[in-house]
RNA sequence: GGCCGAGUGGCGGAAUAGGCAGACGCACGGGACUUAAAAUCCCGGGCCGGGUAACCGGCGUGCGGGUUCGACUCCCGCCUCGGCCA
């Protein structure tokens, strides 16, 4: 460029805080109820826990989600955006015994924290519905929730032997125990017997296997579908011989197997297992029980672990082959799985058959591949063949073999048909302080008696000492444990235990619609504009836990009839996680990576545009700002382009189609969640305007601002007034484009020859293949490489290619 | 061990109804502007070989086979990494 132009630099941080001040200044970013014209679209992604800093895992979570809604809002549509924070939990107790500050307390001063650094994002969150989980007015309506699961028993209290972090000093659920260790800490878990309250997920297990009408990834689905671990098979139950009416139940996904039952392991923990022990054995088998109860899940099920075991002394009887077989006990067998007993079958069972043959019993081969019988095995075999050695049904294929044992085992009034899951019953009680106290109360004379819902809430006391020591500090609160029985009003005691914070996650998108109300624990009328929720987004770590209980919450509440849907979630993206040196990012590893400095440096909106710009969103990504310079360059760029006079100059039908195609690109990559590509057609469009002029120039620059606008809203929104635009510029529409317009005009068209490409033409687009291939053998150098040789064949296609195939 | 996903330049990554591999960026090298720097702009680049050069030849998407006129893309068999489940 012949002239010399003054333009103002770019300043991100004087640019940012402008808007960021206005935006709130004229409530750019509360949802109204509805919007005349404007269909409701409740765009939700998962809200934090108040850790006290967004670092670039939330930058990550939370800038391209806003790029999604934003565009979703200049489409249209009256986009609900808002945020909240999973108050309750244990890293605000942990803080509280190390600074000896209320967790209450810390909570506040970190939630405030991070809403600052929201608003320094450009996120369009409408803070008037912000949901927090730890105040009375929020997990009320949890103590609410467990009453109604009460009433319909999908809450119980049970003995059973839980896991227990010596840590955390609480119980976990099954879930929060990742291999045999703390989901959190990760100390090893124990098992311990104790009394519990737990959530009845497993009536609903059927039902959580059908993702029916709801669009969400396929990962998600296996995982969950795996979780949940549905097998068919059948229940059976061996008689124990000297024992009338004394018998070993067991469930088997392979009845067919059956006759090559040689023994029966029990658990350690079995009720059986007292009863049934010969004397002789007695000594031996109580030792082996007492040191099974000492060793974790993860001692007693890990592969390769030496298989251990005793023998009982007592013999079961198998029905169907009549045998006598001898009935063990070993810890690879859990008293939580299944019935707590099994018929071992040696001979098409991994653990069995090692099992076998460290105790050297009988590996009897029952299924076969080929239907020859085989003297024996070296290793066991798993699939499915034609069943032998198995009496009347020796013959038939192991498919079909399932069934007609389990007939015949009916017949005989031994076993039925029977489904078992891996999924357990959810246990929701902690034995911790900072979480809903669960509205029960003992009493010494009525037992278990919920708290009255007109009673509500059960507030969480705050004059507590936190020492770290004694277990849960909620007990040693007189105050708060002393209370008067609901029913006879005699002395009773108030249950310590508080609630699982996926219970408070569980069901928070209710809330948003109007997170005040305070006569039920959702506005139903305004739930009907936004439920269920159109699109969730939120990181792949959830897969499992909450998208689990989320969803199991949703279907409970709808059988009360509280809910009108089944799901509660329609269409579900995840983004990858965001690791550091291929760690994952944690505050006790040390190597949080925060933004603040980079939107220092650069501005939010580069760091905006970084996020998405990384790659593949759904993938995930290794931290490293290296790329950041190119992104913070792209947005000088389209300053100094939208600022500069404009450029005389003729229509260029050209760039007409190039900013159409931009359009349509960025368009469908938003949809999709491909942000990366998105920002490279937006770098496409900025370096093709900044070569050139005329009426196609301005309006260019003009779509390529609202483009911009959901990646960068600051920037977007400053170049926008400056070139006159009407505020907001996030309340433009959404550029159209034409399909027909964007289609390239001329394309070029290779010539291969016996496969390899030797020349190439630009013609216009739709030219005939007839043309096409006169084009191709009109070239020079087509026609050299062909010299001398048969044309056997021509591949002609059409604005691709031509190929010319010689003998 | 089973299931799912991935493997492409120095780096992040593009491109799959099979049709120009390496878009867009980072880093790097050269040049312009400047007293100098920053900023900006222009040029270069997968690898190997040949040529001063525009250019020419060959090889290239984890490895080995296959299908096809044509394979990053489809099929078979492996290896490595990540996730979930055992």
């Amino acid at each position: 460029m012949a002239r010399e132009e003054r333009i103002e630099r770019y300043v991100p941080a004087d640019v940012e805080s402008k808007w960021a001040k206005q935006w709130a200044r004229t409530k750019l970013y509360e949802t109204p109820d509805e919007a005349p014209g404007r269909p409701n679209y409740f765009f939700l992604t998962m809200y934090p826990y108040p850790s006290g800093e967004v670092h670039v895992g939330h930058w990550y979570a939370f800038a391209p989600a806003d790029c999604a809604a934003r565009m979703q809002r200049m489409r249209g549509h009256n986009v609900m955006f808002p945020m909240g924070f999973d108050a309750f939990g244990l890293p605000a107790e942990n803080a509280a015994i190390r600074n000896n500050a209320h967790p209450a307390k810390w909570t506040e001063l970190n939630m405030d924290h991070m809403r600052a650094q929201f608003r320094a994002m450009g996120a369009m969150i409408d803070w008037r519905r912000e949901v927090v989980t730890c105040y009375p007015e929020y997990y009320r309506w949890n103590q609410w929730i467990f009453l109604r699961f009460l009433e319909k028993g999908l809450a119980y209290r049970a003995n059973a032997p839980v896991n227990w972090c010596p840590k955390d000093q609480t119980v976990l659920a099954n879930e929060q125990v990742i291999a045999g260790r703390c989901e959190r800490c990760e100390t090893v878990v124990e098992k311990r017997e104790m009394e519990q309250w737990f959530w009845r997920i497993t009536k609903y297990a059927d039902e959580l296997l059908s993702f029916d009408g709801i669009d969400w990834p396929e990962r998600v689905r296996v995982m969950q579908t795996n979780w949940i671990g549905r097998s068919e098979g059948a229940e059976l139950a061996f008689p124990v011989e000297g024992h009338a009416g004394s018998e070993a139940r067991f469930f088997t996904t392979r009845p067919d197997t059956i006759f090559g039952a040689t023994f029966m392991v029990v658990a350690p923990e079995h009720p059986l297992v007292a009863k049934i022990t010969t004397p002789d054995r007695k000594v031996e088998v109580d030792a082996y029980v007492a040191k099974a109860r000492q060793a974790t899940e993860i001692e007693r099920t890990t592969e390769g672990a030496d298989k251990t075991g005793v023998f009982t002394g007592a013999y079961a009887r198998n029905v169907l082959s009549g045998e006598r077989i001898p009935i063990w006990i070993a810890d690879y067998v859990l008293a939580t799985y299944g019935t707590g007993a099994i018929m071992a079958v040696p001979a098409h069972d991994d653990r069995d058959f090692a099992f076998a043959k460290k105790y050297g019993l009988e590996i009897r081969e029952v299924i076969s591949s080929d239907g020859k019988e085989h003297a024996l095995l070296n290793e066991p075999y798993l699939g499915e063949g034609v069943m032998v050695r198995s009496g009347s049904f020796t013959g038939t294929r192991s498919e079909e073999g399932k069934k007609k044992v389990t007939e015949e085992a009916a017949r005989r009034a031994i076993g039925t048909p029977s489904v078992t899951y891996r999924l357990r019953d959810w246990l929701i009680s902690r034995q911790r302080y900072w979480g809903t106290p669960i509205p029960v109360v003992y009493c010494e004379k009525c037992g278990i008696v919920p708290v009255p819902i007109d009673q509500l809430p059960v507030v969480l006391p705050r004059d507590i000492q936190f020492t770290g020591t004694g277990g849960n500090p909620l007990e040693k609160s007189e105050a708060f444990t002393r209370t008067a029985c609901p029913s006879c009003a005699g002395p009773a005691r108030r249950e310590t235990d508080t609630l699982d914070t996926f219970i408070d996650s569980s069901w928070y998108m209710y809330r948003y619609p109007d997170p005040k109300i305070d006569t039920a624990f959702m506005d139903k009328d305004k739930g009907r504009k936004w439920l269920p929720v159109p699109q969730y987004t939120g990181g792949i770590e959830h897969a499992i836990l909450h998208l689990l209980y989320m969803r199991f919450v949703c279907k409970a509440l709808r059988d009360m009839g509280e809910l009108w849907f089944g799901e509660p979630v329609l269409r579900l993206r995840n983004q990858g996680m965001i690791v550091f040196n291929s760690k994952k990012m944690s505050k006790s590893r040390g190597n949080v990576v925060g933004p603040d400095e980079y939107v220092r440096r650069y501005g939010a909106d580069t760091l905006r545009m970084f996020t998405m710009f990384m790659g593949p969103w759904t993938d995930g990504a290794d931290w490293d700002s290296a790329g950041m310079e190119g992104v913070s360059r792209f947005l000088h760029a389209v300053w100094r382009l939208a600022l500069a006079a404009p450029v005389p100059g003729e229509p260029d039908a050209a760039l007409k189609r190039d900013i159409h195609r931009a359009t349509q690109k960025v368009t469908a990559d938003v949809e999709n969640y491909h942000f990366n590509t998105a920002v490279s057609a937006l770098m496409i469009l900025r370096s093709r305007l900044a070569d050139s002029a005329g009426p196609t120039r301005d309006e260019g620059i003009r779509t390529l601002l609202l483009l911009l606008a959901p990646f960068a809203p600051f920037i977007s929104e400053e170049l926008w007034a400056r070139r006159g635009g009407s505020y907001s510029i996030h309340q433009q529409a959404w550029p159209s484009y034409d399909p027909a317009l964007a289609k390239a005009d001329e394309v070029t068209v290779v010539f291969q020859v016996d496969g390899k490409v030797r020349d190439k033409a630009v013609v216009a687009a739709g030219t005939s293949d007839r043309e096409l291939d006169a084009l191709a053998r009109a070239s020079e150098k087509v026609k050299e490489k062909i010299a001398g040789r048969k044309v056997v064949k021509v591949i002609v296609v059409a604005d691709r290619l031509v190929s010319i195939v010689t003998g």
